[in-house]
DNA sequence: ATAAAATAATACCTACAAGTATTAATTTAT
DNA sequence: ATAAATTAATACTTGTAGGTATTATTTTAT
């Protein structure tokens, strides 16, 4: 499972962006390039747009455009803004947090895949990808 | 994310009995331990039964005991019961399969969690929580 | 024998993520 | 001005993981 589904189509469009290079991209040319429900990009992508990671332009020869470097989009902030990225800070039996006392039973055979996880997406940015 | 719920809860319960001890649990006391719904959590010891990770014995004096020594357990393949462990194997943007010739635009940055995981759970069995 | 205490099977319900449909708003080419 | 091409908003539908309810089966203490 790891990340939602929705994650997975937010990546895709952001990555997809990232390294095409270039202006400007309508919904429609996403739709024909990435394998995602046509319709439900597009609200992804109204999504997408506010919060803040593209800005749309409507109109005739409207579309989407990063709003930012893509130096400063962190992978981590893209999960976070589709699903809690909370979940996977938290104790993989189930507690919110892991308590630093009492530790569950997987807490330390969690932490490498856990720290690994966080750290890459913590430290990688869309920049990253070129 | 990363697993589903139910995963969580086959492993709250196995690693909770690889630990405690007792050569026999009943379901009830499972669920006054462990923090899972009752009769959900019936329904998955007879699905973690029939995986063959426990023996149940039915009656008035009845309950649950491991069926195999717990060094022989793997996580990987606990969670694989309950959920399929294809998709942790396959690409991160949706393909099945990582393709070698042509991997997708995330396939690099994503290795390193993504073997930090799978070597984990794949290396690790109950026993090693003692 | 009978009742109690346990697991098993089956069917149903619920909540939410994923997906679809419809209509509105905005911009620009003509 | 008008129509076309785009994004936005809203509401609805579907699929499925998670959760519940009911009844059946098995074993043992009495
Ligand atoms: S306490 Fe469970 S993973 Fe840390
Ligand atoms: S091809 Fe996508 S993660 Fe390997």
């Amino acid at each position: 499972m790891f990340i939602s589904k929705t994650s997975e189509y937010a990546l895709k469009v952001l990555t997809y962006m990232a390294l095409k290079n270039a202006t400007q991209f309508s919904a429609q040319s996403l739709y024909v390039e990435l394998d995602i429900p046509k319709r439900y990009l597009m609200r992804l992508l109204t999504d997408l747009s506010k919060s803040g990671f593209i800005k749309a332009t409507r109109g005739r020869s409207g579309g989407y455009i990063f709003a930012r470097p893509i130096d400063t989009i962190y992978f981590s902030e893209i999960i976070n803004s589709v699903e809690d990225l909370q979940s996977f800070e938290g104790c993989v039996l189930g507690n919110a947090v892991c308590p630093v006392d009492k530790p569950c039973a997987m807490h330390h055979i969690w932490e490498k895949p856990k720290q690994a996880f966080l750290e890459t997406i913590k430290t990688t940015t869309l920049a990253d990808l070129l």
